[in-house]
RNA sequence: GGGAGCAUAGCUCAGUUGGUUCAGAGCAUCUCGUUUACACCGAGAGGGUCCGCGGUUCGAGCCCGUGUGCUCCCA
């Protein structure tokens, strides 16, 4: 096979892809070799393709792959998520476009359009997932609203229910006044904004004290106000407690209250306690049993205990209530303040705290097993530091507010009666059945959907149909799932309720290992959105580079547990490296015609062979431990290295035949032979080049993509030392003629005086091509008129035809000289610290004695090459 | 306000139990080079007060304290 000059990815990915998928290599059914699973962190349905997800399934495409050339059985299912405030929003405004209003809708009717919408523009994202190369088993394809996952969640519902689990109740609850739902804690982003602080005095109901002055940044929520707190040791205020106080605008009569909650420096240290629109002052309220008066519709508008207000928006009201306040005299000062303000994760809009009657799953039973997963390392977080956010997390957790006001998702399985009763069963037959004295009456649904992660909660079990078909041989082969490689931002969101699930559902956690990647960010530093418009177009991106070439450039810009800062040179480094591949197959196929039979291999080329096979045993030792600690870039970093410096730099060199001349077939051989190992173990970084390759080498009968890793092979020490001296001497020798300026083309003469002859005797062939010696002599004897190079104990003399530069010479022999006694001093002070000699180890003392007479040697060398000058 | 983390070359990062010549890698920079794989290249070089200060130790990039700067999470 002739291969082109350049190399084309574009239709190389492709045709490979095809053919992967037509093998089936990719899909996975339960057989007596270990399972490796991973699940795909379910895109949104709505969503596409970003340098995220490029990262996260590039990363579990390295280990799928990986995993299905060390003879495991990897299954890694695809899926998406039904994203319900995400996807409903779209829907919403496809619909607006057409001029139709949700509200003009009936439920029915608005589901059709978005089941319409899912089928026509769901799930690009997955067939973009196909261009990156990610070997996952289509046929596995899941969506969280699967009619099985469906009833599934259903299920969950209702078992927790009838675990006492899950119960409703009125709660403050951030509130998303775009989208008319309530949110978790999670889906509130809180951002800084500039705002202002506004002073506002109350009338006392006291004789003679007048005002008490509060500081507040919402002055649109007075009128929800139901008492003023203040600290009780604050000597200010003390004697204002148990008076009263009047809510300025509408006179309301207030109770003025003490609690050691209050920071007497904020403010004024008087708070306005509004137990209806926030959660610190709603506990307050609970603790001192104080009133709740709400002031705001739904939409986020103004109520009618607002009643010159009403219909306006709140944050319209801000605005113009500080004129109003100024000329009834109660604002005594307007200050600029920074504050931290929650905005909603889907629609941002400023979430108004709210209270409100919702679903809400009790966390503290479920988070015990779940933490303790965590702490005893039976799940592994990789970079381990989440391991503390995690137990922060767990340790403060929440209740989970689980409905929300949406048509879009699994709706909640709970009928009232006219009297408002709840019954709570998987349909309204089982209802019947469960609360007989429901029958015969009119039932209505509760309208509301079940929060998104409630679903997602469950998606290593559901997939492989684990309860709804509990105890199938799928998810007992596949379940627990191997890693799970996903975004720090969702630990609480996914993560850990995933945890939660398993040990619930089936007493197992659900992954062995946690990855968590970094974020993704410009150049600058910034996270990657849409607004700032610095997310590069991947698709454009694979064009251009090819996919493998992506591939390498985000891994290797990927420490394990950072961020990765995108910049497209990286990309530019994987294309060249694509092009590095190419041209040493290239340079290989082209001795192909050349291999000859005849002779024996000579001792040169078989050193380069000894030496590049303890090398590449070394490395993939290497390697794999890096890939056992998720050590990803590192990884690749080293397969860089030794195929760019060790393989091609190095290696093809030292064999590389004369011009025109034959190569040994031996030699040709292993050279192909390494060069398939070099490529497979790139290929789960680089699928679609190293699979061209493997094929373009040799005609072979098995494809890469599922060639097995064959044993490790032992690492010979002292060859891969003997390498390591060979590579330094050929430096230090150009190095020399560089500084001497000896052109590249001109041939020296090489003097070796040298202890261990044999050592150069066996590589001098090497040795004289990678230095351009045209002879290669030995000698006991300094050589006149020459270069003279010190290494170690060893001196090289090179003859050149031109003047020697003798001041330079000199000067760098000096320069070592003057290192060498500094360090020489350094070490015989060590040494003779008796302190040191006492406590050190053994082994410690042995070195130092071994660094000792290795700089006294070194030394001699050098100042007798400089006695030569 | 509470918590976590980070600070090593121009940039992005390694540096394992404190002890090999330990101060490293890649990229970038500079010099030289177009010898039939590759200029998307080759050969070579320069570049760091390991954030400041104090401590523990025979010995600190690594451990402890403290200061400064930055990032993230939570409220």
């Amino acid at each position: 096979m002739e291969l082109s000059k350049n190399y084309i990815p574009g239709e190389v990915e492709n045709k490979w892809y095809q053919h992967w998928i037509e093998k089936g290599y990719f899909h996975s059914e339960p057989n007596n070799k270990p399972a490796y699973t991973v699940v795909i962190p379910p895109p949104n349905v709505t969503g596409v393709l970003h340098m995220g997800h490029c990262l996260n399934n590039t990363i579990q495409d390295i280990l799928v792959r990986r995993a299905r050339m060390q003879g495991m059985n990897p299954c890694w299912v695809p899926g998406t998520d039904h994203a319900s405030i995400a996807t409903e929003a779209k829907v919403v405004a496809m619909l607006r476009e057409r001029g139709i209003a949700k509200s003009s809708l009936s439920r029915e009717e608005f589901l059709t359009y978005a089941w319409e919408w899912k089928e026509k523009y769901g799930g690009i994202i997955l067939q973009q997932l196909r261009k990156m190369g990610c070997s996952l088993d289509w046929d596995r394809t899941s969506f969280t609203m699967d009619p099985d996952y469906y009833e599934t969640v259903i299920k969950v519902f209702v078992d927790l229910y009838n675990k006492g689990k899950i119960y409703r109740g009125k709660r403050m609850i951030n509130w998303d006044v775009r989208a008319k739902t309530a949110l978790s804690d999670e889906e509130v982003i809180h951002k800084e904004v500039n705002g202002k602080m506004y002073h506002i005095r109350y009338k006392l109901e006291i004789p003679g004290e007048e005002y008490i002055t509060i500081a507040t940044v919402r002055p649109e929520t007075i009128f929800g106000d139901t008492a003023i707190c203040v600290h009780p040791k604050d000597d200010r205020y003390k004697h204002l407690v148990g008076k009263h106080a009047f809510v300025p605008m509408i006179n309301r009569r207030i109770p003025i209250i003490a609690d050691d909650y209050i920071e007497m420096e904020f403010g004024t240290g008087a708070l306005k306690v509004t137990p209806a629109h926030d959660i610190n002052d709603f506990n307050l309220g609970q603790k001192h049993g104080l009133d709740v008066i709400e002031t705001l519709n739904e939409d986020g508008t103004m109520n009618e205990a607002a009643p010159m207000y009403i219909g306006k928006d709140r944050i319209e009201v801000r605005k113009i209530i500080a004129a109003d306040l100024e000329a009834s005299g109660n604002l005594v000062k307007l200050e600029d303040y920074v504050n931290q303000v929650g905005f909603s994760e889907r629609t941002d809009a400023i979430v108004e705290p709210r209270l409100s009657l919702q679903w809400w799953v009790d966390m503290k039973q479920l988070a015990g097993p779940a933490l303790e997963a965590v702490m005893s390392d039976e799940i592994q977080f990789h970079p381990a530091k989440f391991k503390n956010v995690y137990r922060h997390w767990m340790d403060n957790i929440k209740d989970w507010c689980i409905s929300r006001q949406l048509w879009w998702g699994h709706r909640i399985p709970a009928w009232y009666d006219a009297d408002g009763n709840v019954y709570v069963a998987e349909n309204e037959a089982a209802v019947n059945a469960k609360y007989p004295e429901t029958k015969g009456k009119t039932l209505t649904q509760d309208a509301d959907c079940l929060d998104t992660w409630f679903s997602s909660w469950l998606w290593p079990i559901e997939v492989f149909k684990g309860m709804s078909n509990p105890n199938n041989a799928e998810i007992n082969y596949y379940y627990p799932t191997s890693t799970l490689v996903t975004a720090p931002e969702i630990i609480f969101f996914w993560v850990a309720r995933m945890i939660m699930a398993g040990e619930e559902y089936m007493g197992k956690i659900p992954f062995k290992d946690v990855y968590f990647t970094g974020i993704v960010r410009d150049k600058q530093g910034r996270k990657m959105s849409k607004s700032l418009g610095n997310s590069p177009d991947l698709l454009g991106l694979i064009d251009q580079y090819g996919a493998d070439a992506v591939r390498f450039g985000i891994m290797i810009a990927s420490p394990a547990g950072n961020d990765l800062l995108f910049d497209e040179s990286t990309l530019e480094q994987g294309r060249n490296f694509n092009s590095k591949l190419w041209n040493a197959a290239k340079l290989l196929k082209m001795w192909e015609p050349r291999v000859s039979n005849e002779g024996k291999v000579e001792q040169d080329a078989a050193f380069a062979m000894d030496w590049f096979q303890a090398k590449l045993s070394a490395t993939q030792l290497e390697v794999d431990s890096m890939l056992k600690e998720f050590r990803l870039s590192e990884a690749l970093k080293t397969i860089y290295g030794l195929i760019w410096d060790d393989y091609c730099s190095w290696y093809l060199e030292w064999i590389k035949p004369g011009f025109e001349q034959p190569i040994h077939a031996d030699v040709y051989n292993k050279s192909i032979e390494f060069y398939d190992s070099l490529l497979q173990l790139l290929h789960p970084f680089m699928p679609f080049i190293t699979e061209e390759l493997h094929h373009a080498l040799k005609a072979q009968t098995e494809d890469l993509c599922v060639k097995e890793y064959e044993a490790i092979g032992k690492v010979e020490e002292a060859v891969l030392n003997a390498g390591a001296l060979l590579k330094n001497v050929i430096s230090t020798l150009r190095d020399a003629r560089n500084k001497n300026q000896i052109k590249p083309k001109e041939a020296v003469e090489l003097h070796i005086q040298s202890e261990n002859k044999a050592a150069y005797q066996t590589i001098e062939n090497i040795l004289a091509k990678q230095v351009n010696a045209k002879s290669i002599a030995y000698t006991n004897a300094p050589i006149g008129s020459s270069i003279v190079v010190a290494l170690e104990k060893d001196k090289f003399y090179l003859v050149a035809d031109q003047a020697i530069d003798t001041a330079s010479l000199k000067e760098n022999l000096l320069k070592d000289l003057e290192h060498q006694k500094g360090f020489l001093a350094s070490v015989e002070k060590k040494l003779s610290n008796e302190k040191f000699v006492q406590n050190a180890k053994p082994e410690i003392i042995a070195i130092e004695q071994k660094k000792k007479a290795d700089a006294l040697a070194r030394i001699q060398t050098i100042e007798e090459s400089l006695a030569q000058l």
